[in-house]
DNA sequence: TCAATATTTCAACTATTATCGAAATATGAA
DNA sequence: TTCATATTTCGATAATAGTTGAAATATTGA
């Protein structure tokens, strides 16, 4: 049980740091910011592309690495793919930095963060 | 104005996408849970190289880049380097993910991260 | 079917990052 | 000063990631 369990939780540990790794380029993290501005409906490639200045194909290779984890989803209309932010992938990733710095250890006050009430 | 305060948030994004870069990977997102378990002492570098598995050399380049992207302190005592959370860093980056998902847009509910309350 | 548009995929190249072992440095104790 | 320990730095290599332009694919409408 308890092998199973750190199992589960290292692969937690690769999954967070996995999504980490995702926003961690400039490219990609505005990317996610222009499509929680549109959020949910979220926007096609072309106009995320004109927004950012970045190459249709470049583009593409970064929506690749978020929708890979998990942190967008895509949608086709018609001729169009509709890229949107997963908002529970984010929930999970807020969650767990928030237990990390506030839960599991006291590190960072929640109200420091205007989380809270 | 409106040009000087695009490029600070220019920079502040572009300071954040380091961070997540910084947490993004396995080895360094252990590392980080680990000295905020040890909050606020931090540990050494050779208990944090023998915890976690890396040689003192691999070990030593992950937490120069920590270092440098601001998410650890360190102070010397002897012969001993003590490593440890910033915790401000991390009140940042938790509160800048915060605002993306939860204030600027709805995306994602502060309740449903159990923050509040 | 053909044309037009949106987007991806391919192939190549460049740049960055991760890892390793040996050597160098820093500190304190003998 | 010399030794022992802790840690970094160096130098090299391996692995991964980012970028680019051209070609391929998918969809719709004429």
């Amino acid at each position: 049980m308890k092998a199973a369990k750190a199992k589960e939780t290292d692969e937690q540990i690769s999954r967070y740091a996995d999504m980490f790794s995702a926003l961690g380029t400039e490219p990609r993290l505005r990317i996610m910011r222009l499509l929680l501005s549109a959020h949910p409906d979220g926007m096609i490639a072309s106009d995320v592309s004109r927004e950012i200045g970045l190459s249709a194909s470049n583009l593409s290779h970064h929506l690749e690495k978020l929708k890979h984890e998990g942190l967008v989803n895509v949608r086709r209309e018609g001729t169009f793919l509709w890229y949107s932010a997963n908002a529970d992938a984010l929930r999970e990733l807020l969650g767990f930095l928030y237990a990390e710095c506030c839960t599991r250890n006291k590190a960072v006050e929640p109200k420091a963060i205007a989380l809270c009430c």
